[in-house]
DNA sequence: AATGAATGAGCCTTCATTCAT
DNA sequence: TATGAATGAAGGCTCATTCAT
């Protein structure tokens, strides 16, 4: 039973999705994501006890999901410069998805949790981590000269900060594929060598 | 009679602004409106219709705020150069500052607005704007020899989207006066001339 | 100053009047009368101090109206037969009206005293009036050889009766302007005598 | 568990019976429900979502009653006179019925249809069909020597029109046994052979 | 007389959450 | 486990009515 149980949950949390992409996170309900996976209320509350539960739960998958095409990629097959421009274009991929798209949902959820003053550290430490990571791959880059750096740390802190400034445009004002190209030109201008 | 309900009026809004602050947007209610002023629930529908009605209403009034300060310092008197510390220096003020800030509601509305489908043409064009501003900031620089910038259009646009990602930051994971600092360093850094 | 107030009176009265004609009776608040009218609320409440009030003081003057019209008409040129058509008629007309027609917020007005238990007495009489005229009418007629007719009241009444019925069916599945002929050429069938 | 939910609706509906008799449609809130049938807000909008959808469901019920009753009385030993003046003591009965009478309720239903511009074919067609039924018995009353009449439809709408009219009468200046009495024989004695 | 701001009551509707089955 | 009826709190909105000006 517990497998059929698992597999249910994991039936709401999929179903979820759909609905925190389209509704973000406020908005929605529990009787939302009951009439979305067309099970009864007291159902629900056996798997999930509140839609922060619901929301919680899907990012944590969603990171293991990121950290695994991460590390997937991470072999000798590929050079610095080219695993950065893997994870660009999959930044990318996400600005311009419109569809199970967590972003607005993840935002206000972390407002949230902010105005509550319960700092996500989780963010936190997501943040620093990849900030590490870009950074050591620009390290890699300089060293095997594809890249010219002064600052690894300073360059990947900012390229971190202007993702986070698209994908806001890109959840507000809206962003087109030319505007992301030409953002993210403009950053790896800085790091590539030209003579 | 006018003179007074004016008054009411910017009262309403004087005080639902540290409402939006505390709240946010989306859990905002008429009913905290009304508790916050201390009025009566049709008193307040005299004024206002809903509590986007309100938040338009404040944030005309801010960016009028906003545009003052900017043009208040377009004189003689200042280099390119200071103007855009002055102007990063505000924009840091507003980073750091939690009481009546307003930025977690206006993203909540933005949002709102967006996933309606109605995309915020002021917005939008405020940005482009600031954008353009800043750019010809930068080229005076170039033409005075404060600066050294290729692509100045560019530079100003990557100096938004580097703000935009602190704001997210400073309203999701937090951020100390030092993260601000230096990532505005990290900017500045590529358009000062080093010899 | 008296004549003025008077003036002003009557134009709420006759503006009203549309409103009613719109919207009945129970839906009728004095903010649409006010809104109609274009004054102040507290304009309204000096003239009158509710919907009700508004309505009695337009059907007194409607009964009057009435009253003038039929009393117009009772001269020595018509026959009975000429006035009864005369009579039939402008009740056609009435239930073919659909500007200004007082009679859906009249009925909502008579049932809400009904169920109050209050019996308008006015009203009462009003139909046991006229019935009585009718029967004279149609007297004179048997008299001047116009009728054949054996209960003059019975038919009278009849004929009132029916009348209320087409004004039912006007105000609620709609009469065409053929079912009312229809219907009135078979009442008078019974009268007109037929060899 | 469906079986108790339809009894559930069942109560609402005859308590709510009780409510529209005794304020019409119009005055009945959805609060007038909840406390007469003892339930909670919430609970009642489970089954109900407008007062409006309860009296509906009201009126079909009615209806199917009233049909069952016409059907019934159907048979072989009753003559066309016979059941005509069962029909009429039955609309008497109804005339004069104080207690869970709908008459207002509906006709205050039927004008707000009627002034929303939603002719109600339902009713319209149920005046037709009794029209047509009422003038078939006529018809056969004829044939078995009964009656004499020569237009049974024109006699059959009459009586309906009638019938209206006595409604409309018994629910705003009232009318009593009598009254109906008189009017009923004046009718039924265009009909019935006087030698 | 007239205005219109202000109040507060009243109704509507939606949900989170519980609980008997 | 699963269902869905039931409750009650919460917030939205509209008006009748009053009252200072």
């Amino acid at each position: 039973m517990s497998d059929k149980a698992a597999k249910k949950k994991q039936y709401i949390l999929d179903t979820a999705r759909g609905v925190f992409s389209t509704k973000g996170f406020k908005d929605v309900t529990m009787k939302d994501i009951v009439e979305a996976c067309d099970i009864s209320r007291g159902g629900l509350y056996i798997y999930f006890s509140s839609t922060e539960d619901i929301l919680v739960e899907l990012l944590k998958q969603e990171m293991q999901e990121t950290d695994d095409v991460f590390s997937r990629n991470l072999g000798d097959e590929y050079t610095a410069g080219d695993i950065l421009a893997i994870f660009l274009k999959e930044q990318k991929k996400e600005l311009l998805s419109k569809k199970n798209n967590l972003s607005i949902a993840v935002y206000e959820y972390l407002f949230s949790l902010h105005q509550k003053g319960s700092t996500s550290t989780d963010m936190k430490n997501r943040f620093k981590t990849t900030v590490k990571l870009i950074s050591k791959l620009i390290d890699a880059g300089v060293e095997n000269g594809e890249f010219y750096c002064e600052d690894s740390e300073g360059a990947a802190r900012n390229i971190m900060y202007v993702l986070e400034g698209l994908k806001m445009a890109a959840n507000t004002t809206g962003v087109t594929e030319k505007d992301i190209d030409d953002e993210l030109l403009y950053i790896m201008g800085g790091l590539i060598i030209e003579e």
